[in-house]
DNA sequence: ATCATATATGATGATGTGCTCATACGTTTA
DNA sequence: TAAACGTATGAGCACATCATCATATATGAT
């Protein structure tokens, strides 16, 4: 039964919730995290540790980077949640400004232009 | 969004997941669920509490008993929640051993003869 | 009115969580 | 090889959470 507590552990924090959401949209490295976000980097990095511990994300090295993204075996309990669930979160002004933001971050090709410290 | 979160904050524990599936079950009193969780009083009642304010629980008076039910309001999401997001959980040992105690309760018409302190 | 029963609630201590700061690590670039 | 960059991680602190103990409250029975 703990198991299965982890999931809801780790849905309990809001900044964990807006980078699952964020990831759910596609696989980002921790600087597009910190720009959407609008966090420091450790912060950034700490949360997505106990995301991984709980299994709800992977990561993969691509050159400087590490590219965070949902666990496969885990993605169908996430839509889960966020569709059936809550799925008025959409409609919270957090999750919008993420989006916008994460377009932004997009264009503005953070991954190559961002300077972290 | 936070108002959101409160659902899985509330979640992530143990003691308040097995609460909340013994009422998805049955409306019950706090005499009742120490007895199938092997709980004592103040514990169950404090936690009840946090349910009840997270919106998930409602309590009616009934006598001496408080009887405890499944918030109406939110019903859907828990159902969400049990059903698509971790049927498994129904399997695990913890569950299992709640559904069994409580058949017990039920059949010991525990909310009568049982003396709290 | 008094007592017993069922439950609520405040205080306390132990443990857990989240953030920040500093620093270490792995990779690329010069 | 050294410096720069992106990220990880440990230490420390503030704060939250949970279990327990003690006590208060509300209802029913005598």
């Amino acid at each position: 039964m703990d198991k299965h507590l982890q999931l809801f552990k780790a849905l309990s924090d809001k900044t964990r919730v807006r980078i699952l959401l964020l990831l759910m949209e596609r696989d980002l490295c921790v600087c597009e995290l910190m720009f959407v976000l609008k966090m420091e980097q450790s912060r950034v990095s700490h949360q997505l540790q106990v995301l991984k511990n709980a299994g709800l994300v992977r990561d993969e090295r691509e050159g400087k980077w590490m590219i965070y993204s949902i666990s496969p075996v885990k993605k169908g309990a996430l839509v889960a949640v966020f569709d059936k669930v809550i799925p008025e979160l959409e409609d919270a002004p957090e999750s919008q400004l993420d989006k916008k933001n994460l377009r932004v971050c997009l264009e503005k090709d953070i991954r190559r232009t961002c300077r972290v410290i």
